[in-house]
RNA sequence: GGGGGAUUUCCCGAGCGGCCAAAGGGGGCAGACUGUAAAUCUGUUGUCACUGACUUCGGUGGUCCGAAUCCACCAUCCCCCA
């Protein structure tokens, strides 16, 4: 299988600007591509996690890429997809930020000078430095306001209102690639399906002025069976940074997805052979589990290492299985933390663990019957804990998926 | 440049000067049922010293015994006219 019949195969491809050409390019390890990442943050997420695993199966494949990094667009924010307007960053914030994605890619692709290895960008290098009048005169002239506005990111904020300085993110998109294609010979570009008008201004722009083909692909944007963007818990993003996101809670993100989802997210993210992955296919009803476990323990090693997984891994069959006792995720406390009387409340644990956000959270908690101790459903809020007792160390428990061991020094 | 409107708790969205920690929906959390799934039902959803107190309704001042509700100014956004 070619990759470019793998990439299909796995349901990555959304959208393409000239089939037979990429898939040639692709598969000849010839494509010098570049996906952009806005830095608006200062670690990558799970959604940026399929342009993560893309890049590093084309590289695989001989193929260059280019990881861009949105210093300068991300001064502008992307109003695809979006209501409102993003608030803005500082130039301090966003070198900050660029620094850690580039950490976290070291993960999956191989930076260097060789002929497949990746080389990092950052468009503030040249967009920062663009004078106003040049840009009008050299690119203003390649880019009609009919068609922008009849692309699909556009309308809907039309409704809403779109200032002009969302209005120029295309325009600063279409650059980069024309800017990557003159200097670094990057002849595509791949991104989120939400991104194929901006990158059709990429192409477009380069055709104008060079009267050369470069060429688009984008892929399938990965949500639920409800259609909604996968990678988030609660409105908050799943981060790659362990400090932001731990090992364990990234694995348990992915053992908890819906049973529609599961073959997807493992077709899509992982680098298990498809044959294997068509045998998970046919599997059915709590059988899924398994896969579940496949797609979390593939996805937490990814990123985290395979010590981690294993870890994370142990800890789930340890809290929801028959597993032997395994490492779970501990707060200690020390003696300074008991009452007087040696001992400490159990409101007061749960908050300190960071089980709950607040004493109140804790308190409703407790009293709706979300909490045990070593196994033991505790309702009564006064409950306290002895020093002794915590010696060996306590299992706290809130609800399912919520647990910390407590332990005093 | 001129005129009009908006700004409410995580989000959307109600809100008579006292009965507003603020309706309703969404989302979240917990419980039941399960397969750490989905669907469904129930409870809950500002904070704390929790039958009470405290802090919230864009910002700053003001009127009033009392303001999310009235006034002034500022900020941001939207609409109409130019």
């Amino acid at each position: 299988m070619t990759m470019y019949e793998e990439l299909r195969a796995r349901g990555l491809i959304a959208q393409v600007t000239d089939e037979a050409e990429i898939s040639n390019m692709i598969n000849s390890g010839s494509a010098r591509f570049y996906i952009g990442f806005d830095c608006t943050a200062d670690s990558l997420t799970a959604g940026h996690f399929m342009a993560l695993t893309l890049m590093k199966r084309l590289q695989s494949a001989g193929n260059k890429p280019f990881a861009l990094i949105g210093g300068g667009t991300t001064m502008i924010g992307d109003p695809s997809g979006r209501t409102d307007m993003r608030k803005m960053l500082t130039k301090e914030d966003i070198d900050r930020n660029a620094e850690c994605f580039r950490i976290q890619m070291e993960r999956f692709i191989e930076f260097g000078d060789g002929k497949s290895q990746a080389t990092m960008v950052n468009n503030a290098d040249w967009l920062l430095d663009l004078n106003y009048v040049d840009l009008l005169r050299e690119v203003g002239a390649c880019f009609s306001v009919n068609n922008m506005l009849r692309a699909e990111c556009y309308k809907q904020r039309m409704e809403r209102g779109l200032s002009f300085l969302e209005f120029n993110y295309m325009i600063m998109q279409s650059y980069d690639f024309y800017y990557l294609f003159k200097n670094y010979g990057c002849n595509m570009q791949f991104g989120g399906d939400d991104q194929w008008s901006n990158m059709l201004g990429g192409t477009e722009l380069i055709r104008r002025k060079l009267g050369k083909d470069a060429h688009a692909m984008t892929i399938t944007l990965l949500t639920d069976s409800n259609g909604k963007k996968m990678g988030k818990t609660a409105g908050n993003a799943v981060w790659l940074d362990a400090a932001k996101t731990s090992p364990y809670d990234f694995y348990q993100y992915w053992r908890n997805v819906g049973d529609g989802d599961v073959l997807k997210c493992v077709r899509m993210l992982t680098f298990l052979p498809m044959e294997q992955i068509e045998e998970m296919n046919r599997w059915e009803g709590d059988r899924l589990n398994r896969a579940k476990e496949i797609l979390a323990y593939e996805l937490t090693a990814l990123v985290h290492g395979k010590d981690e997984a294993d870890r994370a891994e142990a800890s789930a069959k340890a809290l929801f299985g028959s597993g032997a006792e395994a490492e779970i995720p501990t707060t200690e406390l020390t003696q300074d933390d008991l009452d007087a009387d040696g001992s400490i409340d159990l409101l007061t644990v749960l908050v300190r663990s960071g089980l709950v956000a607040s004493k109140s959270e804790a308190r409703r908690a407790v009293e709706q019957g979300g909490v045990t101790v070593d196994g033991e459903r505790v309702t009564d809020i006064r409950f306290a804990m002895t020093g002794d007792g915590l010696r060996s160390g306590k299992v706290v428990r809130r609800g399912k998926k919520a647990f910390k061991k407590i332990i005093i020094k």
